[in-house]
DNA sequence: TCTTGATTTGACCAGGCGGTCAAAGCCACG
DNA sequence: CGTGGCTTTGACCGCCTGGTCAAATCAAGA
């Protein structure tokens, strides 16, 4: 992360080891709180708990309750879109996009109160986010979008609504992550729904998507 | 909802007309804040303000918040699984379930508050539906299961995991309202948001279950 | 050791929260 | 007109919230 390792205490222009070790311990305990208790639910005194600090501790790595919030919905939007960046134009169209749907269910799998994150700002009107939706996402949806419709154009790919399609991929991968209670109170016990979703959403774009 | 219909102001056992329109528009109010703000960002003020009543007299129709919040969500429960209910063991199986999904993309369209409210209560881990989850629901999902099952092997239907396919109706058709934002900011102007996805999720399920 | 700045904290505050209560208003009936 | 119960409300309470602040503690270089 930093390019400057000098300096015994301090990276001149960084962070103490001190600061990188309690943001850390801060945002950790943020994305615990904040998925499970929603932002208005999440409280300073249980987030400065779970990252055993003192409350007037934690504002003095951040200045609100908020900041940490966003801070978290920051570092997450990276590895959330990290997925459909790799999308490959040059690869095999069908595998491509298997390739997408098996990465982010992982995410969903191993990140789940990211999910829950996420899905809590966009059901609240995505707030913080709303510049990001319609800015950055937009345009790499956009971009992907093209590249599927290619695709299409070259008979390599069924022809469906590309922009929806990929609606449909983070519709069927969050879904596991979001509602996760819900699917295990249905599937009962003995059962794995990630690998089990795994098999199924390859299916279903399979059969979608063959051209 | 009432056998009797005598009594000028009260119908005896059940309630006057004046409660009957307050616990209304209490419902009413509630269903906008809670889906708008989540539990914990609602407040007793502002249900109470939306429904026009003082606090305290939003206090005298229910007990507490929770009460409210509660009473939502069994209602909403009904509505919720009427479509899956109707799934007819006699029909023609791709047909049925591709009239599950559009009842179920209809719902999303026209009830989004209480398709939001349901979300937010589930992203929460469900604390007051969890029994209805395991019980009600479970078994429901169950039987139809069954259906679904019985005409994957007559031929009918592809064959895939019936639980797992009736999570992708629920994931799909409940993206386009919780994650309307979303769909809106990455689609840009002169869409039709349902519109689409209606074409969209029927050309998906035909190509899935096509046996 | 002393000094200096980074770090930590107990005590505190104003505002908002869910909820209570006693009193007032209202309305249909006798 | 009066009465009794349903309905409504202003005032209030204790608690929790996000956030402040001055003082204490700590770590490390000189």
């Amino acid at each position: 992360m930093s390019s400057e390792s000098e300096g015994p205490t301090r990276p001149q222009g960084g962070r103490t080891r001190i600061q990188e070790r309690n943001r850390a311990a801060i945002l950790e305990a943020g994305l615990a709180v904040f998925s499970a208790a929603g932002f208005s639910g999440a409280t300073l005194d249980r987030i400065a708990k779970e990252a055993r600090l003192s409350k007037p501790n934690l504002l003095y790595y951040f200045p609100s309750k908020e900041a940490v919030h966003l801070a978290l919905l920051e570092n997450l939007l990276d590895a959330w879109l990290a997925p459909l960046r790799a999308l490959d134009p040059e690869g095999d169209p069908v595998e491509e996009v298997l390739l997408y749907v098996r990465r982010k269910l992982d995410l969903s799998r191993d990140f789940p109160r990211e999910s829950r994150l996420f899905a809590n700002e966009v059901l609240r009107g995505a707030p913080h986010l709303s510049d990001l939706l319609g800015g950055e996402l937009k345009r790499l949806v956009d971009e992907k979008a093209a590249v599927l419709e290619r695709w299409m154009e070259d008979g390599r790919l069924a022809r469906v609504p590309a922009r929806h399609l990929v609606f449909s991929i983070w519709a069927l991968t969050q879904h596991y992550a979001d509602f996760d209670t819900q699917v295990r109170a249905v599937l009962g016990d003995g059962h794995d729904p990630f690998a089990e979703a795994g098999d199924y959403l390859e299916t279903l774009f399979r059969r979608l998507l063959r051209p």
